[in-house]
DNA sequence: ACGGGCTATCAGGAATCTCTCAGCAACCCG
DNA sequence: CGGGTTGCTGAGAGATTCCTGATAGCCCGT
């Protein structure tokens, strides 16, 4: 199965950077540019299976770069980049077909997410499961829905976007400054003791459900997601 | 089973690349052309199983390009696209037979429920079916009725496809910004807080009647509609 | 013209979430 | 065993998101 191809367009190349490395890092093949035309020409050339496309560029709007697609016949699955005091009309739109959009700053494991989301409703016949079950704790990421054993878990977003993160990597010990480079924004500048904090309130609502608990700190190095076998 | 082919004609690229990329997600097959002397050919060659035809075209109007077609021995179902402010005389008459007609600007779920409203006409015999049911609620799409174990609701056309929306993607967050591009007019420009609102509408009408609410609200996400299985 | 239903906006308040902090617990080391 | 470090968790301020009643404009039929 070779590698699903993304195309990411910004003009900052701080963020091409951080999505093209995180989004590599994913498993993903990704190929960057930095304006509007060079994405139309790369889309055509490279046959991506995604688009990663900022709306505001240098020499023409995201949505413009779409409709140039849509007329070419290209009807590549797009996820817009937004910043978050774009107005909102901008917005209303573009989520047509099967498209989504994100606003900045965002995290890299809800773009992960998204992509994933994306490509499962285009491709559906795929095997990508929307379902994330790790030992006695089940994720339905179509209607972000947590469930121990047959009892439904509520979660705040932030609380079930580190879940997600914690039970895609399960049983791998994962660093608090990975966590939180993965699940907050990336220009959160707090400090790392709200990843302790999060992690006790996913504790207190998950393991009185389960026979022991989910969670396990590696005291010095990070947390852990244990599935037990 | 192969998939539903849909001709779609009409002048503004845009209306064009709009009705491509949301009725091929949809699922249909879509070949669409800017003119009526492309659309009589391509008609005839493509064999399409609905058309979707603008009444005003550069070169000739799409009263013609259906009188055209007819006499060729090709009674293919039309929706008829229109501007709101056409005169009436010339929509009446045209919707003969199994032929129905939708003013711009339309709403992409509107299209996809008036699309399969005519072949569910036309070719009655087939699979698709007109009740849409889920949970305790229940809609019969042709009458446009809905019914909350078996006592009649009365909702107000928007309030009607804001349901029908939620209920054909049960069991699957959709955010607000899906649901405007979707079940509002493509040129709506206003703010997301309308969503709210309707919901809210929806509930006081739904939530008497139903053991447990309908519609449940994914705080930072959007909304689902929930059946209980 | 009038009334009624519908659409859309807005604002106040309710509910919930995020993040920080501080005190305490647990752990590790000598 | 004692001191230092690290992790846990309750409390709470501030921000965000959501709900809903009030209202104005519009269109429609009487």
């Amino acid at each position: 199965m070779e590698p699903i191809k993304v195309l990411v367009v910004d003009d900052e190349p701080n963020i091409r950077d951080l999505l093209s490395t995180s989004l590599r890092f994913a498993g993903f093949s990704v190929h960057s540019v930095g304006n509007g035309s060079d994405a139309v020409f790369a889309a055509e050339k490279g046959n991506p299976d995604i688009i990663l496309l900022d709306v505001m560029l240098p020499d023409m709007s995201g949505f413009n770069v779409t409709k140039k697609l849509r007329s070419m016949g290209i009807d590549v699955p797009v996820l817009f980049l937004t910043a978050r005091d774009e107005t909102e009309d901008k917005i209303t739109g573009l989520t047509v077909g099967g498209d989504d959009y994100m606003t900045k700053p965002f995290s890299l494991d809800e773009i992960v997410a998204r992509i994933n989301a994306i490509l499962r409703r285009t491709r559906q016949a795929e095997t990508e499961e929307s379902l994330l079950e790790v030992g006695e704790v089940r994720i339905n990421q179509d209607a972000h829905e947590v469930f121990v054993n047959e009892t439904e878990v509520d979660l705040s977003p932030t609380e079930y976007k580190l879940l997600r993160f914690l039970m895609s990597n399960a049983n791998r010990v994962l660093t608090k400054a990975q966590i939180l480079d993965h699940v907050w924004e990336y220009d959160f500048n707090g400090e790392m003791g709200i990843v302790e904090s999060y992690v006790s309130y996913i504790r207190k609502k998950l393991d009185p459900l389960t026979t022991e608990p989910v969670i396990q700190t590696k005291r010095g190095v990070g947390y852990m997601f244990k599935s037990t076998k």
